[in-house]
DNA sequence: ATTATTTTGGCAACCGATTGACAAAATCTA
DNA sequence: TAGATTTTGTCAATCGGTTGCCAAAATAAT
């Protein structure tokens, strides 16, 4: 008896602390560990002298509830996920601070994962988290429609910068924002421009890129997309002889990683920016005015698309049947940064 | 009966999806759930012949395990968290990136949360993560010795650059990096320096200023410390009139994030950089080659940090009885990476 | 062929909370 | 004061796995 005993104390004895539970407040309290349940988890529901003692006794033992416990019976884990495809792009930084903000305030744990611009890795990432949250924020997702629509199936989703039918989303309005940039193009005297443009997959690309168009044309310049590229700065980077090659004198890069890259490698060879070429990006991230040129963009409040993802999950775990109309439209929009890497169009 | 039937499919019916259980493999195969249990987790312990004819139930299932229902006996539940002082500061992402990848290798999810340098939330955000989490890594963490020490009874811990008696760690080498640093402006003929320091309670500023000292003065050179201050953009920038003021002609930054405010500050100012000041940040962080001049710094590769603190935790967890002196050493070092902003001395 | 040994699978308790149902107690109504 | 109603606390089942113990079946040893 005593070998077992040793076996099982050593088993059940948590490695470290100890952790009190529901029954040790009753043992103390003298009530049932139901009432205690109760008193702890539904308030009113118990006479309130019994549920301050509770409450006494739970303080005193330094209550937790065991996460794990309650989320067998209930379903619910009180933890969301947010899953981005490049951790190190600084776009996310933003997105991923609005969110955690905004799920601590509701008392919700932040998972994190990376696709790394795989839809294979986000896929398995998903496969992997989803059973242990309440919801999921994707971020830029490179997921095909039906795969997002499978997972909202699964789970409640909130896709940021990206739509999918009858999918809940959060997109700042880009249409301003483009507009007002193209429009200070044409004012600088710009007729022929470039989009420089990202992934494929990338339904925000395909969205600039239409913005773009539709704007360039209606102000009577030509435009071009040279892609698709990595949104990275190297692939800015190489753009460069494509660009001069192009013969344009102002370019929109899908975002400001590629747009750095390509300040950085013009002016490298020699290329005067603003004054031979004009550079727009996108998304306003971290850095963007630390060149020289500082980086005209097309400023995006990520932070506030986090919180606003994260905000609109939380009203539709507590509301069921919440459909995604019913999520208000983002409050922030895309708007117009002007720095330095714009001037007047060279002449002929 | 119908009622209450009505009621329970009713409240047993996940919202979406079904979420096949062992009993619905055990129903399907034949066999008794724990029997399926064991197939599932314990190989060899089954016969082989029905091993396979569970599995093959299951994935005909979609069978996923409840991660909460395995960790309510196991108190297992395959998940880290990672703990960070500022989410927007560059110097992390780097260091979550390594994380997670590390941590998705070994099957393993990922916590986020943030403290926003502040102890309180610190201290909050881990009572909140840490019953549903097997380990933690704290990454320059603000956290006191005894707090550290706490956490680190409770469930096992690893720090990224800090150190805490009895806590294991992963804090790669300076010595080299800051001597060739301080030796490169010995050989530039600087005479007196100045170290502008982080925040007070950062266990790595105080790290970096006694190393540098140290070296400064076997060098026969003066050093000063200017601070504390908060390691931000905006920390740099203020500082500009008391560097001015201090009359030395190298600074030393607690991070590039400090450098580069500083750079961008002074260059605004009229002051050239490096001609008449030279300044050598930490980190290597994202953008800090995009200032003219770029800045040099003390690099520092973050991501192997985060890889190693989540491989070092991962075999702590595999290990019950492992001591902090067990883990290995880092295998990489900080290393003085000369970009654009040193040069010669200003003569007096 | 009989006994000893090992494999294999099932039973049932358990992890820590939640919650419907119900009886006892308290309060209100007539 | 008896009867109706509301409050309050307890019982017991449940969520989905894990695991010690045991008996039956299969295999090995004598």
């Amino acid at each position: 008896m005593t070998e077992s005993e040793k076996t099982e104390a050593a088993q059940h004895a948590p490695r470290r602390g100890s952790a009190a539970t529901i029954y040790d407040i009753a043992k103390l309290s003298g009530f049932n560990p139901s009432t205690v349940s109760r008193a702890l988890t539904t308030p009113g529901r118990i006479n309130s002298k019994t549920e301050a003692k509770i409450k006494a006794a739970a303080k005193e033992l330094n209550y937790q509830v065991n996460p794990f416990a309650r989320a067998l019976p209930t379903g619910r884990t009180k933890m969301i996920a947010i899953i981005i495809s490049d951790i190190t792009n600084p776009v996310f930084f933003n997105v991923v601070r609005g969110a955690e903000i905004a799920a601590a305030v509701e008392g919700y744990t932040l998972v994190i994962a990376e696709s790394q611009e795989s839809s294979t890795n986000e896929a398995e990432a998903l496969q992997r988290i989803l059973p242990t949250v309440d919801g999921v924020v994707l971020v830029t997702t490179r997921l095909s429609d039906e795969e997002v629509q499978d997972i909202n199936r699964q789970k409640p989703v909130v896709l940021i910068n990206r739509k999918v039918p009858g999918v809940a989303d959060v997109v700042p309005s880009h249409e301003e924002g483009i507009a007002d940039a193209v429009r200070h193009l044409a004012d600088l005297g710009h007729k022929h421009i470039a989009f420089l443009s990202g992934p494929r997959a990338s339904w925000m690309n395909s969205e600039r890129w239409t913005n773009l168009m539709k704007n360039a044309v209606k102000a009577g310049m030509t435009i071009v997309e040279i892609g698709p590229n990595d949104p990275t700065l190297e692939a800015g980077r190489l753009a460069v002889d494509r660009i001069k090659a192009a013969g344009v004198t102002a370019v929109f890069t899908y975002n400001d990683l590629m747009g750095i890259g390509l300040l950085r490698e013009a002016v490298a060879q020699g290329i005067r920016i603003p004054e031979d070429l004009s550079l727009i990006g996108f998304d306003n991230i971290f850095g963007s005015d630390f060149t020289s040129p500082p980086l005209s963009t097309v400023h995006l409040d990520l932070q506030q698309s986090g919180k606003e993802g994260v905000t609109a999950l939380m009203s539709m775990l507590s509301n069921e049947d919440m459909t995604p109309e019913d999520i208000p439209a983002p409050q922030h929009k895309a708007s117009l940064l002007v720095r330095g890497s714009t001037a007047k169009a060279k002449k002929a």
